[in-house]
DNA sequence: CCCCGAAATGTTCACGTAAACATTTCGTCG
DNA sequence: CGACGAAATGTTTACGTGAACATTTCGGGG
């Protein structure tokens, strides 16, 4: 930790009167423009802010000495003059799910937009001493606030204290009590599909599950079990994924046995295209003996055979929102009234699914 | 840009003796535990950084004042100090394509071995003035390198200037004699696609390239004919696409009508996808009829319909290897030897190809 | 018992920026 | 023609950290 200090840091500074080729990678303060301006550098900037007050000719000559030096402005002095980042850090485990890669982008889109930069604190596993120690090196990192996507029962622990001034907003979890919450509405968007396949005419609908730890796998199957209770419908005991299209396969091999199987809600596209794909191989066709609907709507889902029909989640909105909370939080300077912002989902009906025997 | 400088900023601050419970959300510095633990603030900072000559007890009293005060270390003002700020930006169009958000995953997280966070630039469009845009931004933002991750021609012209001290390592890109390169070995992948469905027997290979912009695809579908050229093979015309499975979808219509088409090579695999479907729907059955060849080996490649036969390329090595030349050239100083840093390919034989007419 | 030197700790300062305050330079009006 | 005040510009200072240098403390040898 403190062995990568080389001795050599404590170098005596060239001085700036260097051959202008020989590029001296020392970097440009306002001062050194102010003295090539012939201006002070409070000067330097009023003009490098945009500031009134400053004359025509004095403006002029300051942004040709910074034109002439490639004059940047600090941002690390500006931070600690500030006491802001302008920075909003990101802390997920995978960016492998399309679900987490989309939204980080929407998050780092609009958070650019606003004028922040996005961090991303990748973990190599979501266990509790990861995320506490992420959270920790939070303190550390230059970051005003920070978006968490992933399950937070993870850090339930009153041991994880969040350095004060570090605003919070998560995703993909049932932390409204404690935390701002962006998501997307899974209960909503598991009607749909569910409702979707029972109005086909199927008697029940089985369900492939994600992984047991996702808070979203979990608000699916949940949503799954009661809108089946809901509609007296018998309740097929469910199969458990990990989002991958390989455990979809797994799960569709075992499906494609029961003849009393017509319609399947898969937790994710991913998974739906293993059951697709078993199905085929089973002889089993879709949607003619049997129903699939996914959920995420991601772009190849048009494309599989059949074109999915799945309950399309938005993105880009869930990332938009976080940035939103996020800079609500910063500017208000308050923790953020903790409490969940469901983002809607719709049904994308394509050529998946029909009545049951057609 | 400066009308969001409450007027509240000159606030006075208060004093270390509040409430505890009343939680303050001032940020604690060296000299505030330095008050607390009864010693200077430099002591603070050597149990701080863990630097000898700090007592036992002395050095006890300051962790206890640490931890009551919940200190962190203000980075903005260690990056201020040290001129360094630990932290690698990623210059990128958009996270939605696989490879790209896998090398970013590998990045951060490799980054993050290394004590470097990741800051994401996102660009919009990647326009020549939004990279410039970014570019220049970069100099203000906090970083002490980037890594570039689009096609690089757009930033050809000499008018972009790096801030000094700023090192580059370019992804998916030709820049390799002005910039230190990584990528994967295009070409190899494309032979080996190539190879593979001549040996099975196929009289020649179509091809249904990427976006005419990207590097990657110029690259395949140069690779491509090379490979047809040398072994004196017919050049079909190639159909372009965009990477998404619905342009492969639509250029897998128009070749389904073509009974001499019998192997085709997708740039990537989502493409590839939309030739399955096409081939599907038209009832030209794959591999019997027509061998389908992708490129990348996403993990959904394995379930598809049928599995599909494809190029592995290991964006985890990628990301590696940036954030070891990125490193690599913040340590020596130097702007880092420009050059071409290819990472191999291996053909992934799964069940989309098969001699033509069996 | 004093002095030497190493160990422990304190003081000063600079990093680059910008707010707050101070000073200079005008044009204008009495 | 002098003085007043607004506009333009300069000076001081603090933000939090840590290297360099200064000072204090203490054990042991002469």
């Amino acid at each position: 930790m403190d062995l990568d200090r080389p001795a050599s840091t404590g170098g005596a500074r060239r001085g700036g009167s260097d051959i202008p080729g020989g590029r001296r990678k020392q970097r440009v303060s306002m001062a050194d423009v102010a003295k090539l301006a012939g201006v002070s550098s409070q000067t330097v900037s009023r003009v490098a802010n945009g500031h009134a007050g400053v004359i025509g000719t004095t403006r002029e000559q300051v942004l040709a000495a910074m034109r002439e030096l490639g004059y940047r402005p600090n941002s690390a002095a500006r931070a600690l003059r500030y006491g802001r980042f302008n920075t909003i850090g990101v802390i997920l485990f995978s960016l492998a799910s399309t679900g987490n890669s989309r939204t980080v982008e929407a998050i780092a889109t609009h958070a650019a937009a606003e004028g922040y930069a996005i961090t991303l604190i990748p973990l190599d596993m979501p266990t509790q001493d990861n995320v506490l120690g992420a959270f920790t090196r939070m303190g550390e990192l230059a970051v005003d606030a920070v978006i968490v996507i992933l399950e937070v029962h993870l850090l339930d622990a009153g041991t994880v204290t969040l350095p004060p001034g570090v605003h919070v907003v998560v995703v993909d979890s049932d932390a409204g009590d404690r935390y701002s919450v962006v998501d997307t509405d899974q209960a909503e968007g598991t009607r749909l599909a569910v409702r979707h396949l029972l109005d086909l005419g199927h008697r029940t609908v089985w369900h492939v599950t994600g992984p047991r730890t996702s808070f979203a796998s979990q608000r699916r199957a949940q949503a799954w079990r009661l809108e089946l209770e809901r509609d007296g419908r018998p309740i097929p005991p469910p199969l458990h994924g990990d989002w991958s299209a390989e455990s979809g396969y797994a799960a569709g091999l075992a499906l494609a046995d029961r003849p009393d199987c017509t319609a399947v809600f898969a937790a994710n596209d991913q998974m739906a295209l293993g059951l697709l794909r078993a199905f085929h191989e089973r002889g089993r066709a879709v949607p003619a003996e049997i129903s699939v609907v996914g959920f995420d709507d991601i772009p190849d889902a048009a494309c599989f055979v059949p074109p999915l029909t799945t309950v399309h989640q938005d993105f880009a909105e869930v990332g938009r929102r976080c940035v939103e909370g996020a800079l609500r939080q910063i500017r208000e300077g308050g923790s953020g009234a903790p409490g969940t912002d469901l983002v809607p989902t719709r049904l994308v009906t394509r050529a998946s699914t029909a009545p049951p025997n057609s």
